[in-house]
DNA sequence: TTGTGTTTTATTGCCTCC
DNA sequence: GGAGGCAATAAAACACAA
């Protein structure tokens, strides 16, 4: 729209006035309510119905003549003296005119409490306005086609900012989670750094393990072995595994420091459901033949602390473990746990 | 005064409903 | 099939800057 323009799309009340003072030199407080008010036309209004010249241009002007001035006289406005302005616009034909502003005044009041018109309400207002039945419909129809603009544009503005918000969400979300992506990272360097650790000293260890792997086997027969019972396990045996315990809880505080996010409590895993998952499947086998320490330590728990009279873990399998809905206090920092990269780094 | 952009009035063609 | 609504569009009217 060029700036200044005193008339526009939005022929909304608040402008009426503002147009009638531009187009008319009257006071801009003048009432339109007017229109409304039977016996309101006198000498000083009568020149704001000069706009009306312009319907007297229509094909069937010289039959309109009389329905013409039918506009004036429903307002009281028989005797006004505007016959020569209509003489002088009445033989323009095909020539576009557009309504005055009282008749716009007058069609958007209607508009206002219905934007459909029924067929008599369209010829009462023609009637009443001077103007073609045609006329009054075209102008509703273009009106409505006037109010949908409008209410799309409202309502883009309304998404817009919609979207706008959402997107500030989104953005910080997206910060927040490459925040905690760099927080796994640098922890699960740290953790892959400390196995290495781990197992450099464990095959230093190794060395002097034959003797450690003598003991187990002291203690495994008599709690796996078909002919075994509790009442077997030696006093000797019990001194074995309290030590082996203690080796192990030594290993696990060295290699996880207290401010790493894990899942233990202490040394040993508060859930062994839990246990690593880099082969997830040894947790729950019996028979192990190449057990690194870490498995040892984990073989030898199980075995040791939960065993059940016919001999077999008494942890479920891994297929029969659900972890699609992991507990609020596994470490998976809200990842889902069927990632792979989840996996990778928990425990 | 003129060119340009905007608004309004009106037409056309298509669609839906009764 | 006619009436009416709507989208697209043409064309006139209008405002304004250069």
């Amino acid at each position: 729209m060029a700036g200044g323009r005193v008339y526009g799309g939005s022929t909304g009340s608040s402008s009426l006035s503002v147009l009638l003072q531009n187009q008319r030199g009257s006071s801009a407080t003048e009432p339109l309510d007017s229109l409304f008010l039977s016996g309101s036309c006198n000498s000083s209004s009568s020149p704001s119905f000069l706009g009306s010249r312009s319907m007297m241009s229509f094909e069937d002007v010289n039959g309109a003549n009389g329905s013409n001035k039918s506009f004036y006289r429903s307002f009281g406005c028989d005797e006004i003296g505007i016959d020569d302005d209509f003489d002088e616009y009445f033989h323009q034909p095909g020539k576009k005119r557009r309504l005055s502003v009282d008749q716009v005044q007058f069609l958007e009041k209607s508009f206002e409490v219905e934007n459909k018109l029924e067929p008599e309400r369209k010829v009462q207002l023609a009637k009443d306005l001077g103007l073609q039945p045609r006329q009054v419909a075209i102008w509703f129809q273009n009106r409505r086609a006037r109010w949908k603009t409008k209410q799309m544009e409202k309502d883009y503005d309304v998404l817009q900012a919609s979207y706008n918000s959402l997107k500030a969400d989104y953005e910080s979300l997206r910060k927040e989670t490459d925040k905690l992506k760099t927080e796994v990272q640098l922890l699960s360097d740290e953790l892959l750094k400390r196995e290495k650790e781990k197992e450099s000293s464990n095959s230093e260890v190794c060395d002097d393990s034959n003797k450690l792997c003598d003991q187990e086997e002291l203690v495994e027969k008599p709690i796996i072995g078909e002919s075994a019972s509790e009442g077997e396990i030696s006093k000797a045996s019990t001194t074995v595994v309290c030590q082996q315990l203690e080796d192990i809880s030594s290993v696990r505080s060295d290699i996880f420091d207290s401010d790493s996010p894990r899942c233990f409590t202490d040394g040993v895993h508060s859930n062994p459901l839990m246990e690593p998952a880099r082969d997830s499947s040894y947790v729950f086998e019996a028979d192990q033949s190449d057990l690194s320490q870490d498995e040892e330590d984990n073989h030898f728990i199980n075995r040791t602390f939960l065993p059940s009279s016919s001999s077999s873990y008494i942890f479920p399998k891994l297929e029969d473990v659900d972890y699609s809905d992991p507990p609020e206090t596994s470490c998976n920092f809200g990842y889902p746990v069927e990632d792979p990269a989840f996996w990778s780094w928990s425990f």
